[in-house]
DNA sequence: TCTGGGGTCCTAGGACCC
DNA sequence: TCTGGGGTCCTAGGACCC
């Protein structure tokens, strides 16, 4: 059996985006950062024009200042890139039936059963990317090989604006010299285990005995040995509406500088908590598990989790179970550079569920929400947070 | 300014129930 | 008879992705 995957990365995506919605950024450097961001953070995306300049992606956003400082600073506008993101993965339903949302830029598709409709798979591969850039005047590279693994080497390996076919041969032919960190799945621990084990490319982790692998990888270890093998079947994850509901919703927040400031400190997790609440609600979800994690910034951070009965889109009761958390992990005095907190344990909202016990206060959060999706988010916000807020 | 912030999945071990 | 297996839930920790 030999399955045929396409993988549809678009290139730059949400620099692209923004050249396209305003046209004076188009030929520019634009770089897109996050939260404040010109300083404190990573940049989320540059433009091939701040890339060739030598941007990379995930570069601290002081540094892409200082290589490249004639960029255009854009800040994310995530809602803006979901929205393209999901049009997109409706123009991809045309070309097959099985698709797969892989990230908010890439997508993978069934490409098996296509060729009476759209020929081969070079002429399937340009009308997704014609369409694509007639649609939304952006391009995407597109890869078709035997699994999503070398679907997606080949998208990357043509970037910009590519379109790169290829067979089990020219597959294996690709791995074999390939550095293992260059698969989907090989980060930066895995490769170091890989090399003290003499595993520098694809091609000698394919040809690697099953045992050793599996004494020192797990499962990972032969699935990624099958990976280097083009024996990877691993079958497109099909939603119809593009997104599964998720798994986990959080935030964190690296402060401007470590703090001991106990009231400091908590109205920030009180703050996390309302913003992780209000994405809860928005979503129609309720969640049992809460996660706190606290880092000082020098040492490792520590974290939490605890699954309580009740489900809840309270941002104050997500709050409270923080600080039950914190009490648990016998945290005294709070100090922190780095403070995160996340949900997970979700399931749809029941809006009778809280009817009877806490209505009123059910209203009171609805209205919020009501006068935040209008007037802007933290147009109203607990009281207390006046001091946290005031910094973002 | 000196690597953010949002996620996912896997595993092992313990608790508990039948 | 207090030992045993199977299943589920939970937690902690690790690793990875964009």
């Amino acid at each position: 059996m030999s399955s045929r995957i396409m993988h549809i990365d678009m290139d730059a995506f949400f620099a692209s985006v923004e050249q396209q919605v305003n046209p004076s950024l188009r030929g520019k450097p634009v770089i897109i950062g996050g939260r404040d961001y010109k300083y404190r953070s990573i940049i989320c995306a540059a433009s091939y024009e701040a890339k060739r300049l030598g941007v990379t992606s995930a570069m601290p956003s002081w540094l892409a200042l200082k290589i490249c400082p004639q960029a255009i600073f854009v800040p994310a506008d995530t809602p803006k890139y979901i929205y393209t993101s999901n049009r997109i993965f409706e123009i991809l339903k045309a070309f097959s039936p099985k698709i797969e949302k892989f990230s908010v830029d890439e997508f993978f598709l069934e490409a098996d059963g296509c060729r009476k409709l759209f020929g081969s798979e070079e002429e399937m591969g340009r009308s997704v990317k014609e369409k694509i850039r007639e649609e939304f005047g952006i391009t995407c590279s597109v890869g078709a090989a035997p699994t999503k693994i070398t679907a997606k080497l080949a998208a990357k390996m043509k970037k910009p604006d590519g379109l790169y076919v290829i067979g089990r041969d020219e597959a294996l032919a690709i791995l074999e010299g390939l550095p293992v960190e260059k698969i989907c799945g090989i980060g930066e621990r895995l490769k170091k285990r890989f090399h003290l084990l003499g595993i520098q490319t694809c091609g000698q982790l394919a040809k690697y005995p099953d045992r050793v692998l599996k004494e020192h990888f797990g499962v990972i270890g032969l699935w990624l040995k099958a990976a280097c093998r083009v024996e990877d079947f691993s079958d497109i994850d099909y939603f119809a509406e593009g997104d599964g509901p998720p798994k986990s919703i959080g935030h964190s927040q690296t402060l401007r500088q470590a703090s001991c400031d106990q009231q400091y400190i908590k109205d920030w997790i009180y703050l996390l908590s309302e913003m992780v609440a209000m994405r809860l609600r928005h979503k129609a979800l309720m969640a049992r598990t809460v996660y706190f994690y606290i880092s000082d910034g020098i040492g490792g951070g520590s974290a939490k989790r605890k699954t309580f009965t009740e489900p809840t889109y309270d941002g104050y009761e997500i709050y409270q179970r923080c600080l039950h958390i914190v009490e648990q992990m016998g945290l005294s005095d709070l100090c922190a550079r780095v403070l995160g907190v996340s949900v997970s344990h979700l399931s749809f909202a029941d809006h009778h569920y809280l009817f009877d016990r806490q209505d009123r206060r059910d209203r009171l959060i609805r209205s919020v929400d009501r006068v935040n999706d209008q007037y802007g988010e933290w147009t109203v916000y607990p009281a207390s947070l006046k001091n946290a807020t005031y910094e973002r």
